[in-house]
DNA sequence: CCGGCAAATGAAACCGCTTTCAGTCTACGC
DNA sequence: GCGTAGACTGAAAGCGGTTTCATTTGCCGG
């Protein structure tokens, strides 16, 4: 209410108490020069002077304007995510970790869902504004990624290996996890008699899981027949539906399902409850993700956990790194699943 | 560090091959203020000129500098979305509605969870760089709100009515979904059988569900003992706990529970089943929030519905108003909830 | 006592854009 | 033919910082 440029007068009480390294620089008795040094590199300041300016400082609050900062030093500390969908336990357990990490490293988290129906003008924004992007790929829509190269973003990918084509990428390691699981039903089911109920054949996790499971049988000798896996998606009632058109060719006895995520899981395990299928005995179930529906649901559901907050933590953390030293060399991050053996399988 | 204007060789191929207004004026041989007025104000400049602009950035793709504008402008077009903690399928439908209202109105969202161990200076930046801010405030430690208002931010609040204090406010309208919840089980229950299996003490919406459980059971003639109001958390593990504690004062029958939320809601259910009462025969159970477990729990869980979606988009929208219009008088909506009548209850 | 080097500081350029202000040009009325 | 309003346009002043470069000062050895 107050402080005015050049000639003015003052018409509204004015909505912008903001007070500007000048001000600072005018009340500590320096030039902006020195106020900036105060705030960035100390050493080049005699300690006396810092003193006085930080005194100041403090006294009437000076904070940095970021669009002047931003505009010399052309980042702004501010991090891209943008995932698919923002949807369910698995996201935000993904965002969770993103933003920890981000926090712990002093960025900040700018999140995005997918832009199917994307304003160019608004991405324009974003992508002046963040100093990197992670993004998230789960079907072949790579757009997004290519319109980070051609930004030259730094960029992370997350779900799809692209390490090789010289893009920071952090996966999840899906084979050993079903392979892992797929050797614990065969623990108690004959080969022939195992299922993989998967989400949408687009998706890369149901992908790189049909494929692991198919090793996983094949490495037993026995070829899996087409029969033996299924597309759908990654809801309970395409794992219901599957179960019940597994059921018209016969009752349900010494089979094994391994499920592309825990929905689909627990859609199979309800499907079978209404229709007295007893679970281990007859069926037994295993899901993927170890959402914390799997411990709610009843029998609890034997899974292979995902840690999706060490995920995008882990995205967060390459991403910092890529912008911060742009020369680094190209990594790929696997994280590690592991088996969880609950009731649905025992 | 490359890339100099004015005089310069070429050391490095250049990391920033950015193409600034200046590039398009000399381009299209015109002054970098028709090109401006092009971009903001196409009507004060020719057609024939504008034209020739508009070839020219499409070609060499130009696109203003974030920060050079906001420095300007004043606005980022970055809004702050700042949640207690970003966990389960509750945040994420907040998120979600949020994400998706943002970008309907050509913003972007800064989320931020907890900032329990806060660095002063990240936020600093955070607050001088976004348009407004969106903080949901679920128990006392109203911190954030207070360093908004001194900042002059334009705020919009979540779960708590700061309405008469000059801030826009979303609530969940808690009240009517309590009522009519208890209501339901009073179609089978005796008031005094009734109990209500609260969150943490501190919570708001906890606070309020308890008042209008009391004030339900009041309307109809019993005031409610003490013991019939528990608090604990908003977890399946204290559903379990407060039913075994339950029962120590001997078998349940004729009963009716109306949890805080679904998940301590489905602890009690699980409870329920273990120790073999029946549901809804014994026991009658309705939760909060009508989260996808509701649906995906035996027997299916009666809830009240609350759309979390919809309160982040209309805490977005509500901000928005405010950023474009300051003294756009201050509202308060409240987001009706739904009684949704599962298996558990009847 | 003086030259010279390092430390401390300030002046000023610059980042890329918006916007005011003034100037040029055209077309029109008289 | 001339004055002038109105339509376009460009020069330039910031916006609030960072950083280079030059200047001032203090201190040392010779």
């Amino acid at each position: 209410m107050n402080r005015k440029a050049g000639p003015s007068k003052s018409d509204v009480p004015a909505s912008r108490p903001a007070v500007s390294i000048h001000d600072v620089a005018v009340e500590a008795r320096v030039s902006i020069a020195t106020v900036s040094r105060v705030m960035n590199n100390p050493s080049l300041v005699a300690p006396k002077t810092a003193e006085r300016v930080m005194e100041v400082i403090k006294r009437v609050g000076y904070t940095p304007n970021p669009f002047a900062q931003g505009l010399m030093t052309r980042e702004s500390r501010v991090l891209g995510f943008a995932l698919p969908d923002i949807h369910g336990e698995f996201y935000s357990e993904l965002l969770r970790g993103a933003d920890a990490e981000s926090r712990r490293q002093g960025y900040h988290l700018l999140v995005s869902s997918e832009p199917r129906s994307e304003e160019p003008d608004l991405r324009g924004l974003a992508f002046g504004l963040i100093d990197g992007l992670a993004v998230m790929i789960t079907n072949p829509d790579a757009e997004m990624v290519r319109l980070a190269r051609e930004s030259k973003l730094p960029t992370v990918v997350l779900d799809l290996d692209m390490h090789d084509r010289g893009i920071d990428t952090v996966l999840v390691d899906n084979e050993p996890g079903t392979r892992e699981g797929v050797l614990h039903l065969l623990e108690t089911t004959r080969p022939e008699n195992l299922y993989f109920v998967g989400g949408s054949e687009d998706n890369f996790d149901t992908q790189h899981r049909a494929r692991a499971f198919t090793a996983a049988l094949t490495a037993v000798g026995h070829t899996p027949i087409p029969g033996q896996i299924a597309y759908g998606s990654y809801t309970p009632e395409w794992g219901r539906d599957w179960l019940n058109l597994h059921f018209q060719r016969g009752p349900i006895r010494n089979t094994g399902v391994f499920a592309g995520n825990d929905e689909i899981a627990i859609g199979i395990i309800q499907a079978a409850a209404d229709r007295g299928t007893s679970i281990p005995h007859d069926l037994r179930v295993v899901g993927f993700d170890d959402t914390r529906l799997a411990q709610l649901v009843r029998p609890r559901l034997t899974t292979v956990r995902v840690p999706m907050a060490d995920v995008g933590a882990a995205a967060v953390s390459l991403l910092v790194r890529r912008v911060e030293d742009p020369d680094a060399e190209i990594k790929c991050i696997r994280m590690p699943t592991k088996l969880m053996i609950r009731d649905s399988s025992r």
